[in-house]
DNA sequence: ACAAAAGTGTTTACTTTACACCCATGA
DNA sequence: TCATGGGTGTAAAGTAAACACTTTTGT
């Protein structure tokens, strides 16, 4: 064991960042996970995060852990909650900031890292029994997805570049647990002005070829401006 | 100085609460701040807040010490935003979690704790120069009720138990910084079917008197349940 | 041929917006 | 009597919701 040599005159409690990624494959939401490799819980499931550094901000803790355990990085990352149960973890006090991202599954097919043993994605309503207040977080971060859909394109995130119509609506479907009539979700998508057509999609399927589009964000940008900063185009 | 005593085996930040504490009196938005009465920044206006116990949540620091500053209690409180940057205080690595309350300015006209020298409301449109980033943190705050104020009952927590829709308006006048007519306005509030009719306003006033009106709780979980879960009744 | 997903319009109900005159009270 | 704030309705425009048949393609 090291030495312990960092001293206060008032107890100081750790610092840790949790992070819930979010990807979806254009059928299912999933949550990214890695097993533990230490104690406690070693050989759970757990949230990919750790301690944060004296010289960083708990965004650029979340980024870096995020980047040493599962390889993802660049992505859409944002405050969820402060967890500060007194014994959520049984070594010592510690507070942990927790963080939701998003990211678009296909980029992170491979994963993986050096501190975790083992990281792995996870449906969303098949997750493994979690190490800590894990599942909590978790909960807290799909509640959250929930509301900011209906106030900012997240959706996008989740999507590839190019997507069909019927992928954004069933994440919109997925996210809100809900139906959409597909005439009307189409018919509103597009009056948003903000989607680019981009051809038919040329994968071969058993079916009619689907119409691909684009997020275009300078076009969300000056719409939302038109309409005086708050407009809600995604409220379905 | 007291003895440094505490010591951990890796560097620990140390974690504060502050509170933005948002009072209305019928006309303006106000902000509760303290005069610091010890260095850094001593005499300069400061958000209530300090350093949290090892026993408590961050929720009940953030409580606690809003109780001993300035008397305030039994508030709606809410997690805002954690601020981490490296050198946001001068003494030592703080990151503070911050925090926003909504009162009925009327409860807390006398105000004044033990920790602080003094403490005072302010219109939020004149506020003096603040300590560390409190100025920052009093930007989010504002920007996070007037999101929250679409899907939350919240402005009920600033008006006294009756009130006058014209209060109510003015209210969400300010938070959403636009105007409204009065007669849609009315009309959209009385249709959501969550406010109680009070009687007319026994004040003697250089005019008619206005009608009063309450918040029906009990009404609004009941309607809330009938439309899913979603509803946005004060989506203006 | 059939199974599977995709494309497409119209009608009706509801919601939102714009707009102006009279009323009650205290000074 | 006047200044101030309060009460109230209607018409037009826009938005949301409900609804079904045809097309394409691979097996």
């Amino acid at each position: 064991m090291a030495k312990k040599k960092y001293t206060y005159e008032y107890p100081h409690p750790a610092v840790t960042t949790d992070c819930v990624i979010f990807g979806f494959d254009g059928k299912d939401m999933h949550v990214l996970l890695i097993e533990r490799g230490i104690e406690p819980y070693k050989g759970a499931w757990a949230l990919p995060g750790g301690f944060i550094n004296m010289d960083e901000t708990v965004e650029q803790g979340a980024m870096r852990e995020l980047r040493e355990e599962t390889g993802v990085k660049d992505v859409f990352l944002e405050q969820l909650h402060v967890f500060s149960d007194v014994k959520r973890d049984p070594r010592e006090r510690v507070i942990t900031v927790a963080f939701y991202a998003l990211v678009r599954k296909s980029d992170y097919k491979v994963i993986g890292g050096d501190d975790a043993s083992d990281a792995d994605w996870f449906k969303w309503d098949e997750l493994p029994p979690l190490a800590f207040d894990h599942a909590q977080i978790i909960k807290k971060a799909r509640e959250r997805l929930q509301e900011r859909l209906h106030t900012t394109p997240l959706a996008f995130k989740l999507l590839d570049e190019k997507f069909k119509m019927s992928e954004l609506q069933r994440l919109y479907e997925l996210i809100n647990d809900t139906q959409y009539d597909r005439r009307n979700f189409n018919r509103k998508m597009m009056s948003s002005g903000v989607l680019d057509f981009q051809g038919l999609n040329p994968e071969p399927e058993p079916n009619r070829a689907a119409q691909l589009y684009s997020f275009d964000a300078d076009s969300y940008e000056k719409e939302k401006k038109k309409k005086g900063g708050r407009w809600f185009p995604f409220d379905l």
